[in-house]
DNA sequence: AGCGCACTACGTACGCTGTACGTAACTAGG
DNA sequence: CCTAGTTACGTACAGCGTACGTAGTGCGCT
């Protein structure tokens, strides 16, 4: 019964296959890009094991035989699109690199909107991840500075791209369980932003609003956010 | 029946109290304060409609009429906690100021562990949030540049705060809600993590581990990541 | 060769969640 | 005073993660 001994274990240590039984019906890269076309198609939150096990075609239950709980279900799911990362060549010049990587994952993130979410309180070091984890310092190698400083740049490139791509995406994703449309939601926010603003309690912030002539850009946004933090270690 | 209109709008464009019928048994304090002591107690995932209005001693369906959505309570619990900012008289020295600012917040985050958990997906601009915003901006009045730079300054700042601390916690909050302790999780990772690192799959990595001797200096992380984005708006 | 055990498969059931809805009591405005 | 808008709250529903029991399957070992 290890399948459901609650002992504390790493989705990854587990192997796919003992040998023993019937053979599995499915495989981990199965449950993971079934889930994972859940989340991109209708969102994390309609990813439930009865969901997935519907769309692989079993009984909720047997899921459990392949997923001890739920979170490793999104470790999976992370990892499977962490395999999506392309590693390259490093050019030489790492601040070059690691701006690539940054455009690289925000582009990930752009085409499974749930990663944000699942990227802070996920901490597992899944296979992809590792590799991934392992490019980020190859690319920093002409970067002289101890490893310490190099791991430190790259959690705080991850941090921005998914901060940033987290508040791009919000709206949209949390509109999704809402029963009115995301121009409503904004319309509203907005309306009551501007009264606040009007009414003359917050100056600073009224002025920053009026100096902001049209839609906010967020591409730029982002490119200034990346180039700040590069400076900041240079 | 205001109070059941599935009609988009912000918790804080309601009135508290409109005149008509019996009055309120409860403010809205009230009912934040309730939700802030079971998420500081118990976690975030203790915070259920049922168990706010036990602590708060009435009937489920009865906070309803106070929050018309579970969202909305969140929005009530973080604009409580940051009513907890002190507001102090900017020092004339921005640089100083927004670092005070960040210890500040990753002090508030230290006593409410959940916020972190909060702050991405609810971008609310709550009465306090606003009151903060301001000032934040005041702080940047000696800093010269456009209000625009000067927000994604406060952004920036708050991003990182809110992304380490995150990280911090994240394996404390996690464990909450398993049946095993923290350190029995954490063993068990970090053994798979060296299992993998040790295979010479990840040369780089396995270097970067090894010139690491002892713990992580959170502290130290902290406060070099905040002087580096500082250093690169400067 | 055959036994036993570890595994797969899965139905049922429990306790929990957010919340829609109906009803009764109450009170301020017209 | 009356009535409309509120508060209060019990009931109910659909969905969730998952514990547990049971039946069938096939590899590994003796």
């Amino acid at each position: 019964m290890a399948g459901r001994a609650a002992v504390p274990e790493v989705i990854w240590a587990r192997p796919e296959r003992t040998g023993r039984g019937p053979r599995p019906a499915y495989t981990r890269a199965d449950i993971a890009a079934a889930a994972v076309r859940i989340a991109d198609a209708e969102g994390l939150d309609a990813v439930s094991m009865r969901r997935v096990a519907g769309e692989l075609g079993c009984g909720t239950m047997s899921l459990y035989n392949y997923v001890p709980r739920k979170e490793d279900l999104y470790e999976l799911m992370m990892d499977a699109v962490s395999g999506e990362h392309e590693l390259w060549e490093p050019c030489g010049d790492w601040r070059a690199d690691m701006i690539r990587v940054a455009h690289q994952t925000r582009d990930l993130m752009h085409r499974h909107t749930w990663l944000p979410r699942l990227m802070s309180p996920v901490y597992g070091f899944s296979p992809n991840a590792l590799r991934y984890l392992e490019h980020c310092l190859a690319c920093l190698d002409p970067f002289e500075a101890p490893y310490g400083t190099k791991m430190e740049l790259v959690a705080m490139v991850n941090g921005v791209v998914t901060t940033y791509v987290g508040n791009e995406i919000a709206t949209v994703e949390r509109t999704r369980s809402l029963p009115w449309s995301q121009e409503q939601e904004n319309a509203v926010r907005i309306a009551y932003l501007g009264r606040q603003v009007a009414s003359g309690a917050y100056p600073r912030l009224a002025a920053s609003f009026a100096e902001a002539a049209g839609p906010i850009d967020l591409e730029g946004v982002f490119e200034r956010a990346l180039t700040r933090v590069l400076d900041g270690f240079a």
